[in-house]
DNA sequence: CCTACCGATCGGTAGG
DNA sequence: CCTACCGATCGGTAGG
């Protein structure tokens, strides 16, 4: 039996290869505006051959995403494995996310998935949306056992502006003129757990 | 002579049409996934006529996005020559931003502005990058003046954070369900302002 | 994985 | 503002 070079859970360096430039011109232009032509010019293959690896354009954009939540759910998952205290809890979780949306190795996967929502297949969002529920309670539990995030009020979702401030430095923190994302994390969750400093 | 109906400062009320439904489709489906035949079909003309009232599909994103620049410039500069107390500036134009976010009025241009940015033209970027830089110096001014942006430690410039978690709620405030845009932004300069409700 | 190609759709134009 | 249309490009397929 030859061995089949599609499906998931193959090999596939030339798949992995597809994936990991695919999701660099899908940050850097978009899903709409990258063509199957922009991504297999990178790779070198012909444009033909992107369909020996997926059946669509948009399943290379699902796959995309969904690596970039694994990376983004294993990552919170093991912080919180880790037992910390609340308080450096949160500072690591701050950590690790800036990280991965910034770091070469993952900022791809990453940014898509929290960009390029709109363009997923409905099973994929389907799918990501139970993950980033899971993804988001870990961050309540954590704001919670700190009083940051009381049902008190008006029920506001303290997490959810969390991740706006951090998930938008992906649109302006530029890597020389603006502090590194370990300052800048480090200083939101200074803000956070001090209060303004005085 | 003729009245044209081409151009920049005429009545247009077609023109108008065009723009308010293209921001509607723009910020539901994004740019290149909303066709200038979506866009005719919504306003119930033929898709060439597009072009007696712009120059091209881009030219209709250039405008919609100035329009949400100066809705939002607009607005902060009024805000500031009122000349509030800081405490209170600051909650105002928090409630602002956020109004002109959700308000189904303003909504589509502003959201298109900060969402779009990728598929402006050359010329519109560059003339949005200047009312961008003067409508962060306001805030800018304003937090400073609260000492909630210091130049102390990494230059992180806050009102970035700030409009990070302001911007994202676009993605996900949703109308029944969560908070009103009003209470949030209030919840959000509550925060800011007293800190961590103890 | 390649070459050759197809049907559909797109932004935009022409001529009225 | 309409009708008719064009050249380009796109995602995807066929056959090897």
């Amino acid at each position: 039996m030859k061995k089949k070079s599609n499906g998931r859970g193959m090999q596939g360096s030339r798949r992995q290869e597809i994936l990991r430039i695919g999701a660099g011109l899908f940050r850097e232009k978009g899903f709409d505006a990258t063509t199957i032509r922009d991504i297999t010019a990178a790779v070198g293959i012909g444009s033909g051959s992107t369909f020996c690896h997926f059946r669509s354009k948009r399943d290379i954009l699902d796959e995309v995403a969904r690596h970039g939540m694994d990376l983004v759910l294993a990552e919170a998952e093991a912080v919180v494995r880790r037992a910390l205290a609340p308080a450096e809890q949160l500072r690591t979780l701050i950590q690790r996310h800036m990280t991965l949306l910034h770091d070469p190795s993952s900022r791809d996967f990453v940014v898509v998935l929290l960009f390029e929502q709109r363009a997923l297949s409905a099973a994929a969002k389907a799918q990501l949306a139970a993950s980033m529920a899971r993804y988001e309670a870990l961050w309540e539990d954590c704001l919670r056992r700190l009083n940051l995030s009381q049902k008190g009020r008006a029920d506001v979702p303290v997490h959810r502006l969390l991740f706006g401030a951090l998930n938008w430095t992906a649109h302006w923190l530029r890597p020389v003129a603006d502090p590194s994302p370990q300052v800048l994390a480090d200083e939101v969750a200074g803000l956070l757990l001090n209060g303004i400093p005085g």
